[in-house]
RNA sequence: GCCUAGGUGGCGGAAUUGGUAGACGCGCACGACUCAAAAUCGUGUGUCUUCGGGCGUGUGGGUUCGAUUCCCACCCUGGGUACCA
């Protein structure tokens, strides 16, 4: 029988689903191991080769540890909430969730196909209202949350009144910005008084109603309505989250974005700033990845400083890193914006600060920062006072100075960094010197080494020292103290879409209220178009059969959540997918745990992977489950790229050259399909029918009569026609074949190019791989004989590097490994069953196909998935006698038999071949031998 | 600028702890089978060579009996990020 790879596919795909043989359950008596993909969100384009590559890889590991005796859970679903369906919903008036449900199935149509050891019983979409009946609730359960500083840790909001009630917030440390009882409003708090600090007693508490309560609330909560600063993209019609946010444009799309003030929910993952910093030592991810994760949080650690301004009562607080070049200061920039700007400035400058304050308020984000060589300021007029010298210090407003950042104003030390230097030389101010030994004529020193001098007590002192020296002084006058700085900003959770999910929410006034979680889910409803109301409210304001009747007399909540709210939790609903009761039974979570291997790409640096670890230390903070990291381990799969095809049309004509003759013409180069090319030889015949325009293509051709196309790797996609289907080479070569291709294909974090014809190769492995269980004329055929020596001595050494192999995640090595097997047991003529059988079962992650059906052709009734995964034996691997190269000054003399009675005490060498024993070499003494492993002896005299 | 991953034949890549660099595959060349082609099988394939050997892992140094691997300096490429005070 011929290798059938169809019919093989497709016999055992059906049985798989038959017999479940990948369904998974919770078992004590074995060790979990939980391998998770990134699920996929199902866009209408279908797979392309690059998609299924960390696919591929996670299942070839999910295997691998089954057959070593592990649980394995390895589920999939749909992250199926998104734009793309929700804009053709848009153009074509089809329901997202139609959309939606046809591109599922196409995907897993797709995914079937290439043979993956999911379990399908545990699948989740994010869009099945069962699913997001529990992100409403894990919503809920973080808008009832508080984060205490004490404990580090949210906490039910519950505990929070309580202790209002006892002592109003007077000894509450809760995670919150400090100047947040500004934004109280002082209508519906007409108790506070005009210059109220955030203070409030219990008795103060008690007198409140409900509202009040309510609002004050609201400024402690980690999932929280406020008003404020968000990036509004016109042309989606919706608030963007900052990391969906690319250069002031959107991340999809492209579209530009600007800032506006809007009432919207927040996510207080500030709170968790430092925890999600700290937690990053003890995961294993790759460096690349936490470092992302690093810069966005941001954290910097220096002093906040209140500098007196002139005349005036108010004070302006700056953030710096570097207190000790405090006596460096020659003037303070304030971020155009700056509150206190207007306040300050004094009429003769008044006309100027408005005109630049116009200018910069017009420049776009993007504006700005390519701007950035431009040094522009202008003096407000006003004066602080320096805090040790008493010296006056000009305030200045520009551009370099970002609201968003620290508190939009810096002191400006022009010694000590570049732009303030810059500044300083623009407008003539002056660089005062704090450094001992060092030129500041051309530009700042921003070393940390240097010496202070000129600066009071600090003189003679290093950074080191001066900061907290400095940070005690600041104390002690009050006028600042030492502070961590994040540069993270809170979640904006709200979006102005329909296909998302609802908010359980609904409006008693002003107040949001939180629907009973018993109600839960509240489900989208259905509206008559996905467009914004014509006053420009979200589309679901055109909904008027909301699921949620208890309190038809009040409006509901319009907005839908983000799309990262589903994902961020769905590796906890695979352990228990069905449950009506809880989001996950508790022992099953306490079962299952953290995801040991997660796959995935690594462009979710700042989206995905930060949010999920946020919701998963709330959701540990309350007990709900024992780890605070979701992800244990994570590699970030490459892209594949496309190898596209070029032509060379001559200028002017339909005239193409030959790659090898381009050079002598003027010509333009287009791009071909990549399938009517083969090994760079242009299909002519096919490239003429292939578009119109090429209908009376002529071709100047090379020596052989053949076009051959030029080629360069872009990345995937239609518009360099080098797509590439997976559904065509299951076609042609088998899904075995391509599963072991793409892992073959190079290192899996790697980049690297796809190209078609190297498929070849691994196919005709498999050939081989089939030929060696059968005889000539394709009879199964299996000896029970012993084996061999050499037999045995493939067979465990490839035992041993595959399974080191997959132990340290080097998917493509293993590939060549039983390529080597292969060709040595053939070489060998090896058809002893004491081989074949392990060698069977180490190929089966790769190759499950043929391996189950060589399984059964050996006479087993059992799944090969069931098999216990090979030990190798290193007795077999021992060299009874080999020629070990002896290397005298480097190079390669002669060689030794081994064994031979060699240790470093020996300076007597004996040679292969006969008995002599060798005391000098090329007439110098041997002092020493060195015997090291592997295959070297070195002589050294 | 900073962070991060890299740089090995015509190409993708291997070399795990410092130990025969280029495994395995593609491509190419030659041969077998064939009227012929495709497919398949076999042989060869870093480079120079006076056939002894010489040179070779981005560049230049260093450590070592021995360096793709370790150290120092530099060059180049991909990815991320930034008037972050």
């Amino acid at each position: 029988m011929e290798y059938n790879f169809r019919e093989i596919e497709e016999k055992w795909q059906q049985n798989w689903k038959d017999r479940k043989t990948y369904q998974v359950n919770e078992d004590a008596s074995k060790e979990k191991f939980y391998v998770l993909d990134m699920f996929p969100y199902p866009s209408g384009a279908g797979l392309h080769v690059g998609h299924p590559l960390g696919y591929i890889a996670s299942d070839i590991f999910s295997r691998f540890k089954r057959h070593q005796g592990f649980n394995v859970l390895h589920p999939m679903g749909y992250d199926s909430f998104g734009l793309p369906a929700e804009q053709y919903a848009i153009q074509t008036g089809q329901h997202p969730a139609i959309t939606t449900e046809k591109n599922i199935q196409r995907y897993r149509e797709q995914l079937d196909r290439i043979g993956f050891c999911y379990d399908w019983d545990r699948e989740v979409r994010t869009s099945d209202p069962a699913y997001y009946k529990w992100t409403q609730w894990i919503f809920e359960l973080i808008f009832n949350s508080w984060f205490n500083k004490d404990s580090n840790k949210a906490e039910g909001i519950s505990s929070l009144i309580e202790k209002f009630e006892t002592n109003g917030n007077y000894n509450v440390n809760a995670a919150q910005p400090e100047d947040w009882y500004k934004s109280i409003d002082r209508k519906v708090f007409t108790f506070f008084s005009a210059n109220w600090q955030g203070d409030f007693s219990a008795t103060d508490w008690k007198s409140m109603n409900e509202e009040q309560k309510e609002l004050l609330l609201m400024h402690f909560r980690l999932a929280y309505l406020a008003d404020s600063v968000v990036n509004w993209c016109p042309a989606l019609g919706t608030v963007l989250a900052n990391d969906e946010v690319k250069d002031g444009v959107s991340e999809r799309g492209g579209h530009p974005v600007e800032q506006k003030l809007m009432r919207q929910w927040s996510m207080r993952i500030s709170a968790y700033a430092e925890r999600l910093l700290t937690g990053l030592d003890g995961i294993d991810w790759s460096e690349s990845i936490k470092e992302v994760q690093r810069n966005w949080i941001g954290r910097s650690e220096g002093a906040s400083i209140r500098f007196q301004v002139d005349g005036h009562q108010e004070q302006i607080e700056v953030f710096t890193t570097r207190p000790d070049t405090i006596f460096g200061v020659s003037f303070m920039t304030l971020a155009p914006e700056h509150a206190l700007v207007p306040k300050i400035t004094t009429p003769e400058f008044k006309d100027a600060i408005e005109k630049y304050q116009a200018a910069a308020k017009l420049k776009t984000e993007r504006d700005r920062q390519s701007d950035v060589k431009n040094v522009s300021g202008q003096f407000t007029g006003a004066y602080v006072i320096h805090p040790f010298t008493g010296a006056k210090i000009p305030v200045w407003i520009g551009e370099y100075v970002l609201l968003g950042y620290g508190t939009g104003a810096v002191m400006a030390v022009p010694r000590g960094d570049q732009r303030d230097w810059d500044f300083a030389k623009k407008f003539n101010l002056p660089i005062p010197n704090i450094l001992e030994d060092i030129d500041i004529s051309e530009k700042a020193e921003a070393s940390k080494e240097a010496i202070l001098c000129n600066s009071d007590f600090l003189d003679g002192l290093s950074y080191k020292e001066a900061v907290p020296r400095v940070i005690e002084e600041l104390e002690k006058m009050e006028i600042g103290q030492g502070k961590i700085n994040f540069r993270m900003r809170d979640a904006v959770f709200s979006r102005q879409r329909y296909w998302g999910e609802p908010f359980p929410v609904y409006y008693k006034g002003e107040i949001p209220r939180i629907i009973d979680s018993k109600e839960l889910p509240v489900t989208l409803p259905a509206v008559d178009k996905y467009l914004p109301t014509e006053s420009g409210e979200p589309p679901l304001a055109r909904a008027t059969d909301w699921n949620y009747k208890g309190n038809t007399s009040h409006p509901m909540e319009m907005n839908t959540m983000p799309g990262w709210a589903g994902s961020s939790w769905y590796f906890l609903r695979y352990m228990d997918p069905h449950n009506n009761e809880t989001f996950a039974d508790a022992e099953k979570v306490k079962y299952w745990g953290q995801v040991d291997l997660y796959m995935g790409g690594a462009e979710h640096g700042t989206g995905h992977l930060l949010y999920s670890r946020f919701w998963t230390k709330v959701l540990a903070d309350h007990g709900y489950i024992s780890f605070d990291e979701p992800f244990k381990k994570m590699i970030n799969q490459g892209m594949i790229l496309g190898r596209s095809s070029h032509v060379y049309r001559i200028n002017g004509t339909n005239k193409f050259v030959t790659f090898e003759n381009k050079d002598e013409y003027d010509v333009q180069q287009l791009y071909v399909d990549v399938n009517i090319v083969d090994n760079d030889v242009l299909d002519r015949e096919a490239f003429v029918n292939w578009l119109p325009e090429y209908n009376n293509a002529e071709f100047i051709l090379n020596e052989k009569g053949e076009y051959t196309c030029g080629w360069a790797i872009d990345k995937m996609s239609k518009r360099w026609f080098n797509v590439v289907n997976p559904d065509d080479l299951c076609d042609k070569f088998g899904a075995d074949t391509f599963r072991a291709y793409e892992m073959f294909l190079g290192p899996l974090e790697q980049h690297k190019p796809w190209d078609t014809k190297g498929i070849n190769g691994v196919h005709n492995f498999l050939r081989k791989f089939w030929r060696l269980y059968h005889d000539k004329n394709n009879v199964i055929s299996i000896s029970n004989d012993a084996p061999t020596k050499a037999e045995l001595k493939t067979l465990h050494k490839t035992i041993k590097k595959v399974t080191e192999d997959l132990n340290r995640f080097s998917w493509n090595t293993v590939v060549s490994t039983l390529m080597i097997c292969v060709n040595e047991l053939q070489e060998q003529e090896c058809n002893k069953k004491e081989i074949l059988e392990p060698l069977c079962i180490l190929l089966s992650p790769y190759c499950p196909h043929i391996a189950e059906e060589i399984w059964e052709m050996l006479g087993h009734k059992d799944s090969v998935v069931a098999q216990k995964w090979p030990v190798h034996n290193e007795e077999y691997l021992q060299d009874d006698a080999f020629d070990y190269p002896v290397s005298f000054n480097g190079k390669t003399r002669f060689f030794l038999s081994l064994p031979v009675a060699l240790s470093q005490a020996d300076v007597e060498v004996q040679v292969r071949g006969n008995d002599q024993t060798v005391k000098y070499l090329e007439g110098k003494e041997i002092k020493k031998v060195i015997v090291v492993p592997k295959r070297i002896v070195n002589v050294v005299v």
